[in-house]
DNA sequence: TACGTCCATATGTCTAGACAAAGTATTGAC
DNA sequence: GTCAATACTTTGTCTAGACATATGGACGTA
């Protein structure tokens, strides 16, 4: 409930936006704890005038956090800062750079890797005809040399040139986003259900054990479909973390 | 690729804002296919003048709409329709405001309500201290007069009154919004194992079939825990569908 | 023909204000 | 003392512009 006096030094030479510049200064002071969740942030207008920005700029930098969870605004009340402890809403990330982040050291062992016509079902998710020839992807992904998941994907040619050694050691994402292709939106379904013996056996389960399933269909910022995956984990070691707003 | 005049009416005298009023509208004519996935939208100053609004008034519906992911806009070039198949980033509802939305007509028995300390793991996630009183719920969710769901709720005392019959027949959700609780943010983790005897006899599912499990913790808008949920689910008859951005 | 420069175009950022509306606190009447 | 009307604070919406910068095509030159 406490009211702090805010100062933050602003470059007007930076190519950074300034409103940027703003946001990004006030979430480090937010999640580093040097602003205190439930400190009532000072009024827009005294703001404004403080770090010598008009009130447009200001207000975009506070939207900006509003939209990431970081402040609540109140008409008539004033802006707060809320629990910093869970952040952004939900990102289109890999398991590969997820693990990464996480200090993991992921290890990747391509099966199989083709250009091939895909099941039918693939097809129709690709939104190509039935017998055009994509790349067929099939990888165990390890983490501490423990199989985590099996891993199916199916990206149409043209976009990008795969090879064993580049799958490998780096995320199919990274490899895509490197080739200029922009990964915009994502739609997945998450279920579960019991090991075949052939999944058993390479992810040195059980037949029977508890597996995560999780279908993605990626799109790009035209709404074009650039990979399908069709991926199972071992539930053992592996949960689906989420944070959702409203 | 085509680009379409557009003109839209404009209600000064609603209390609906105008940038809301254009986005809307523009929405709805995308989804009705009414403006044609790919169409490239006039330029912000025209679009501005032709509305009668201001181009900061303009520009903040655009900004709606890409923020929703149905339009695409690149410097120096436009602002383009993209495909409206996937919509809302991912919000927060209940299983139970999911069913009703598809169609669904679910069924909800209480099989335990109790003010009671609940577990100390729940206890933590629910941030209250050891042997606090909280609401313990316990219920089982059906479709179609088949199982669907056993659900384990906690909920601090003192937010809402609860009673078997408003279990029965609403979603704890709704009552809680409804007692003027803002759920504003939550964490999950989504995970599968299989279903032990207990479980699978109230599911109606054999021993080891397997279920997916989804623990929450939710937020009301300055950080404090609201809920804590701690679910089960029938893979064999659900799947979380979720859609992600950046 | 091939390539680089320049220019037109469109969005991105920013300013300085005005009025509206919601929520809170204060004041006044009964 | 209680309750309603009022004033004040704060965010919400909107205007009318200015300059910056990325993109793509046209034009001219080698």
């Amino acid at each position: 409930m406490t009211e702090t006096p805010l100062s933050i030094a602003i470059d007007r030479s930076s190519p950074v936006p300034l409103y940027f510049q703003v946001a990004q200064e006030l979430e480090r002071r937010i999640t580093t704890g040097e602003i205190a969740v439930g400190t009532r942030l000072e009024n827009e207008l005294l703001l404004a005038e403080r770090l010598g920005l008009s009130r447009p700029t200001l207000r975009r930098s506070i939207e900006y956090l509003v939209d990431r969870g970081l402040l609540v605004r109140k008409r008539g009340v004033g802006t707060q800062v809320v629990m910093p402890r869970v952040r952004r809403p939900l990102q289109l990330s890999s398991l590969y750079d997820d693990l990464t982040r996480a200090g993991e050291h992921p290890r990747t062992e391509v099966l199989r890797l083709a250009v091939e016509a895909p099941p039918d079902a693939i097809a129709t998710s690709l939104e190509v005809a039935p017998d055009t020839e994509v790349y067929v992807i099939e990888r165990l992904r390890y983490t501490r040399d423990e199989p985590l998941a099996l891993m199916h994907n199916y990206v149409p040619v043209g976009l990008v040139a795969l090879d064993e050694e580049k799958l490998a050691h780096q995320g199919l994402y990274q490899l895509l986003r490197a080739a200029g292709v922009s990964l915009k939106i994502a739609s997945q379904s998450i279920g579960a259900r019991n090991a075949t013996a052939a999944e058993a056996r390479v992810l040195d389960e059980s037949r029977g054990a508890p597996l995560l399933t999780m279908d993605r269909t990626v799109y790009d910022d035209v709404g074009k479909v650039v990979e399908v995956g069709s991926h199972v984990y071992r539930a053992a070691r592996y949960s689906f973390e989420l944070t959702l707003t409203d």
